[in-house]
DNA sequence: CTGATTAACTCAAACGTTTGTTTTATTTAA
DNA sequence: TTAAATAAAACAAACGTTTGAGTTAATCAG
């Protein structure tokens, strides 16, 4: 073993694991070390020998996102600004970008397993931020609601500063994360056992046009 | 002390509002019961002499919140009960009791202080349920969602058992609830450090003819 | 190739605190 | 006098953390 920096060797990062389920499940505060091991198969003192204590294993988990996220949204980011003024004022377009983006978004987002894997931690930091939500924010969450905000300025046909803007970019990302938060609430209502691809269609079908209509373009036709 | 059922007498109702707060806050596990019992100015015993233990004690917040809520549902519930069948078609008259519906609810949901207590609890037992769920569910969010779902399928001319009036009511609380949830993004995305009344105003004035367009109803015009 | 050396890592046991709960005594008000 | 309520102390269990011995695998002189 010589290069020790940033391996994913095994036990480091399986207590990154099982801290991204059990943190995003319960909380810091409700997840005890002892569950962590026994979940990533190691011994107790193998969280202070990694990272030094339960805190810091929380933090280290947070870094990970940071480190495995953002390509995906460096990536988006540059084919949005690459778009973006060609889009201005062609409303079937937008409407055209909004359906690829929100689709792909919702099927990363319900149905992807490494995803549907972080997203609990992902939401959970963000509705109750530990103290590291700030470092947290900046590198995600901030990120994505920003670049929302800019596509949302686009349509609106005013800047991304405007709070408006900003306040709409809200209430849209609010359509699609109430899909995940509202899980428990939903399955009850629909009478499902749990989210099935074809129901993630299902959602999608319902939701693109929503979103559409709620930014006032026209609605993408659903082929099938 | 003679009639003791259901009497707010003191330190039994300190209680409940110490965890109706803490709970709310920070969830089950996090909150010890010194923590409750001084929040409530009581005595470490009162929480098991009064309700038997700490999860007795979670419980009885739960009861708390189906005994003062449920009279505002009601209320909601026999009014579009009496409305709906005049509604029919008419999208102008539509547009006005959602415009109607939704202020209220934000404004209590995010101005009023005694409401403000209550949103935290309320939503984090629907996102990470606990085993009194389903008492609580049937009660409160089920019936709030099952209410929506009534108004989306007038909306759509269709049946509120119809699963994209389901989705589409889904959505729409979606776009309410991530201004409660989503709080810690939405203040530093906006640079203001509380929801004052002029911005709980300010977020009304652009959400609800956000879910005017999401329905497709017209959107009413913003008076000031 | 061999065998001692060393660093990386794992393990079981124990530490002092804090946890939810129980017990016992005291105060309060009818 | 009596039942309701409060208070303080003590309980075992679970908590995060520390300790020191054990194991593994790479290193290198001989």
């Amino acid at each position: 073993m010589i290069a020790r920096t940033s391996e994913r060797s095994g036990t480091r990062a399986d207590l990154i694991d099982a801290g991204l389920d059990l943190f995003g499940q319960d909380g810091f505060a409700a997840v005890s070390i002892r569950a962590l091991a026994d979940r990533a198969g190691a011994n107790l003192a193998a969280i202070q020998y990694h990272f030094g204590g339960k805190d810091a294993l929380y933090r280290a988990v947070i870094d990970h996102l940071i480190e495995i996220f953002p390509p995906r949204l460096d990536f988006a980011e540059l084919l949005f600004t690459e778009q973006a003024h060609q889009l201005r004022g062609k409303a079937v377009a937008q409407a055209a970008l909004l359906k690829t983006m929100a689709s792909t978004l919702l099927r990363a987002f319900l149905g992807d397993s490494q995803m549907r894997r972080i997203v609990p931690f992902f939401l959970r930091e963000m509705i109750h931020p530990s103290p590291h939500f700030d470092h947290f924010y900046a590198a995600l969450p901030g990120r994505l609601h920003s670049l929302l905000t800019r596509f949302v300025a686009l349509v609106l046909d005013t800047t991304a500063d405007d709070e408006r803007a900003i306040l709409q970019a809200h209430a849209l990302i609010g359509q699609i994360v109430v899909f995940q938060i509202g899980r428990p609430v939903l399955l009850r209502r629909a009478g499902w056992d749990e989210y099935t691809p074809a129901r993630v269609e299902q959602i999608i079908d319902v939701l693109v046009p929503s979103l559409q209509r709620t930014l006032g373009l026209p609605v993408t036709e659903v082929t099938k």
